[in-house]
Order: structure tokens, then sequence, then C-alpha cells
DNA sequence: ATCGCCATTGAACAAAAGGACAGTCAGGTA
DNA sequence: TACCTGACTGTCCTTTTGTTCAATGGCGAT
């Protein structure tokens, strides 16, 4: 069990973290210059309240301050931006300063395995984000469809529906769905709206970096 | 503690998943129609070798046979790919088939407890991923919606189906509904696609007809 | 306390989208 | 010529989407 520490600004702690972790320090946080824990031996609990102090700054600065420490951020507000922003930052978890000392447990115990702990709204954000651009983004797309497959892919990739495409390229309405089943199959999507995210290129996941860190 | 269920083809039990949960069953999974446990008072392992049965869609099978019960995916040959689709298929968990007991009953806390668990390195990627992207969606039009509203319609714009939505808000695909037709209307727009390419800021205009009819 | 907004859901319904199976026709190639 | 691909169409059927009508409960403002 590694040493946790608690910053925050005023002085006070909430009874829920000592709850969670009675034998904690707490200390207030513009601790300037000096070391705040020997290098990876403590978890670092980062209280903020609102942004007056950029979190993510804050968190880049402690985590100068405790090189090789586990820093969770407990936020008096907590919101997904601002939770994509700490993580980003470096901070290894991120929650609501009130959360319950179970909660509070068994975050430490994520993070003090080597892991990264988010909350499930947070989560299933990035997963439902993500999710589409996953598959396999090659930007040349449209290469892949016939002539005609891929005027009706850009139709739809414009919003029209099959009804207005069929009028448009003068073909029945029967033709339209044959050439987008060929187009969904060729390019790995199972719908007209998952096509349109694909050719709009709104994914742009290839830009992502692929991360290996720690 | 909940009741355990390891689901597998082949009826061979790991060692790990033993020590972790000695008390755990052992199911073969094909598990037709019948129900697999009571609703909500289970942990169900889904272990996964390959993608011979899409893992996505057996996980949504197995969500229906066991109604409100956590289910986590034991992956024989994990990657990014799967887990971003199993875990938008509803399941809580992902993870490597032969992770050690420690891990499997750190997991288990987790997802017992209302939680999702994302290896580091997928979770990197979705912060990596979310954060370059979540600053170009375009905020103008959302501010018009509710904050509920706003949930589903984003989801929606990242090309996920009412099903999913309702799934991951934990709410009726109804409900669902009834946000989105309320979207529709204060954005001014006529379908889910439409939405999406509004929130993307996909510029379209040319080739999309305006359309006021119905 | 009444009003309006929001979140939620049900039932029923209509329209759109999409899959399965089957078939014609034109053009190019082994 | 036999074979293949792409464009095109039909019918039948299932799933998904979206609407209409209707209702409940919370919450803040007047």
């Amino acid at each position: 069990m590694k040493q946790h520490i608690f910053l925050t600004r005023r002085s006070e702690t909430l009874p829920t973290w000592n709850a969670a972790f009675p034998g904690a320090s707490l200390l207030p946080y513009p601790a300037s210059g000096s070391q705040l824990a020997r290098p990876g031996e403590a978890v670092i609990w980062l209280h903020v309240a609102g942004d007056k102090p950029d979190p993510a700054l804050l968190v880049q600065e402690v985590a100068g301050l405790a090189p090789g420490c586990c820093i969770v951020v407990l936020s008096n507000v907590p919101s997904d931006e601002e939770g994509l922003a700490v993580l980003e930052a470096g901070a290894v978890g991120y929650t609501n300063a009130l959360a319950v000392p179970e909660v509070l447990r068994q975050i430490a115990s994520v993070v003090e395995n080597g892991g990264l702990w988010v909350g499930p709204n947070l989560l299933q954000r990035l997963i439902a984000g993500m999710a589409t651009r996953s598959t396999q983004v090659n930007s040349s797309h449209l290469d892949k469809l016939s002539a005609r497959e891929k005027e009706v892919a850009l139709a739809v990739a414009g919003g029209a529906s099959n009804k207005e495409i069929a009028r448009r390229l003068e073909i029945s309405e029967r033709t339209v769905k044959a050439h987008l089943t060929a187009a969904f199959e060729r390019l790995g999507v199972r719908d007209r709206l998952q096509l349109s995210l694909l050719i709009n290129g709104t994914p742009q996941a290839s830009s992502a970096p692929p991360q290996t860190l720690h």
C-alpha cells in the first residue's frame, strides 16, 4: 500500500477521504518547489474546484513535484471535458470529490496496479466516439467502390434518402439499395450513417497517435 | 458478491478462473433460449477466441439471456478493435483470457459496483483519440438541446443505433426516440443522418435538398 | 400552488432501410 | 463460346427509424 496524499486548496479534509484512507496526509497545494513524495511511492489525490487554476496545468505541475507518482483528480464539479483534460495531462484517475470511500479505495487499488480509472459516463462517451472510427481508415475508401456505387455512396454521405437518390439518378429505389448494400459490404460498415462518417472523414482517427506509453 | 458464470466454447476451465472465483459456474455458450441467470444477479465472463462468432453479437445475445447482468469479455487474442466492439455492444469489461486471478478479481469488484473496466492501453487510445477531436464538434447547434438530448445526439453523430444508445444510457429505446425527435425538431433536420452532418460540421449544403415537407 | 420544461415510458402505427433470393442484360476476357 | 463482373430490377420479409397520442413524476419559477 502506497502513501496517500491529498492536495487541496482549502486545508480541510473531507470526511470521506479520512474514511477511505485514515493514514493519509493532507497538504495545501500550491506546494512550490519542494518535492512532495519519494518518486513513485505515493498516490496523489488532487482536489480541484472549478477552473480557476487550470486543472490540467495543475496536474502537470504536481507531476513535476512528485515524479512517478499516480495522480488522481477529485473534482467538485466533474465534467467530461475536465476529465478528458486532466487525463491527457497525465492524471491516472478522475472522479467526483464526493465519491464514497468504497469508490476511492477502488480507484486506489486500480491505479496502484498501473491502471487508469475513468468513470462510466466519460468512458462510455469515449467508446461511443471512438467505436466507429476504429475500423480500418484508409482515406481512399471510395476507390474500393464501382462508379455507380460511388455516386450512391456520395449522395448518402450528403444526407439524401434512398427515394431522393433514386429520383436523382433515375433508377429504382431497389437499385439504390443494391448499390448501398454492396458499398456497406466493401467498406465494412453496417449502415448509411457509418458510411457517411467514413466518407466524410469525420473519424480522422488515422491521425490519432498509437500511444504505447507506460 | 454476485454469482460468477463463465461462458466458453470448449468446456474447459482455465486454472486462473478457478483460482479467482472458486465457486463460479462453467457453461458452454451457445446457450439457446434459456435464461442464464436471475436478472442483475450475476457477472458473466464471456470467453471469446478469434472472431468466428462475432464477439459483439455474442455479447448482445448473452445480454438478452441475462438481462441486467454485467458481461465481461475474456479474449484469447485481445485487440483494441475487438475491445471497442464488445464494449460498444454492451459489455462492461474487456481483458485478456489469461489475466491473472488478481486482475480478474479487480475487474469483478469494479463492474459489480457499476463501473466499466478497460485496460490502460485501450483507455489511453480512447483518450488520445477523443482529446484531439472533442474540440471540433459543432457546439453552437448543440446549445439548442437539453443535456439529455445532447448526449443522445452526440451518440447518434458518432454512428450509434437507438438500441446501443439505450443500453449505454440505461434508458428505454422509446426514450431515445423521444429525445431524438425533439432534437430533430429543434435543429430543423429530418433524420439522424442529417443530424450527424450538422453536429459533425460536415459541409454538405450543395447536395442536400432543404426539404421542409412532411 | 400552478405552470412550464425536462426526462421518462407505453402502445400503436407508418415509413424507411436493409437483407435474402432470384433474375435480366451488356460488355469484356480466358 | 463460356465465364465473370457490374448495373439494374423484382418480390418477400425483417429490422430500424420516426411519429402520434397519452401519461407520470421531478424541479424550478412565478
